[in-house]
DNA sequence: AATATATATAGATATATTTGTATTTTCACC
DNA sequence: GGTGAAAATACAAATATATCTATATATATT
C-alpha cells in the first residue's frame, strides 16, 4: 500500500475534463459563447475563422465533455455553454498571470 | 474587424496554463502536494511509482508553467504548489461529475 | 579529488492531437 | 425524389507530448 492512493480512473476523468478545454480555439470557442449566447456552427467557424471541419472537430470535444450543449433547428445545430462555471475557470486561469 | 476580437496570445497562455495541468501524473503530483507538502523528486517518483526522469519531466513543466515553487536544500530538491487555488480548481472540476 | 546520491537533460521511440481536404449525413424546400 | 445548405465524419499529414534509457550535472561526504 503506498501512502498516496492513486485512483488512474479519477485521475484521467479529471484530466480529459482538463484537456478539453486547454486549447486555444476551445477557449475561444467558450468565450465567444459566454454570456448565455447560442450560436449555430456556421456562425461560430465564421467568427473564429477557422475551417468548418475544424470548428465541428473542437465543438464535438467541447460537447462530449460536457462542457458545451447542442440543439438541433432546422438545418442549424445551435451550440452553448452547459454551464457558465467553465468561464469563471478560464477567467480565474487568466487572473492569475503573475508568475 | 471581427465581432469577436481574437487575442491570441492570450488564448495560448491560458491554454498552456491549463495544459499544464491536463495529465493525470501532473495531477496526481498537484494533489500529493495538497495541503502545503513539500516533497523532494524522489519522494515524488516514489509514491507515485513512476521513472525519476518522467517526474523531473512532469515537475519542470508544471514549475515553468507557475504551478510548482522548488527550494533545494541539500543534495534534494523540494517542490510545492504556488498556490493552493489550483488544487480548488481540480476540486471544482472533479464535482462536476453530473455529465 | 574520488565517490555516492539527487536531480536534470538528451535522444529515441511511441503515442496523441490538430488540421486540412474530401466525403457523407441530415434536414428543408421545391 | 432531387437539390442545396449546414454539420459531421473519415482519412492522411503535420505537429506535439510522453516515456524510456542513458548520460550529465550538482551537491555532500570522505
Amino acid at each position: 500500500m503506498a501512502k498516496f492512493n492513486i485512483d488512474i480512473a479519477k485521475l484521467e476523468l479529471a484530466a480529459s475534463k482538463l484537456r478539453a478545454i486547454s486549447h486555444p480555439m476551445r477557449i475561444a470557442i467558450i468565450e465567444l459563447l459566454s454570456g448565455d449566447k447560442h450560436l449555430s456552427v456556421t456562425e461560430i467557424y465564421k467568427a473564429l475563422e477557422i475551417e468548418q471541419a475544424t470548428a465541428s472537430h473542437h465543438l464535438n470535444i467541447l460537447k462530449s465533455k460536457g462542457v458545451l450543449i447542442s440543439k438541433r433547428d432546422g438545418k442549424k445545430i445551435f451550440y452553448a455553454l452547459r454551464s457558465n462555471t467553465l468561464t469563471e475557470i478560464i477567467d480565474c486561469i487568466n487572473r492569475c498571470n503573475d508568475n
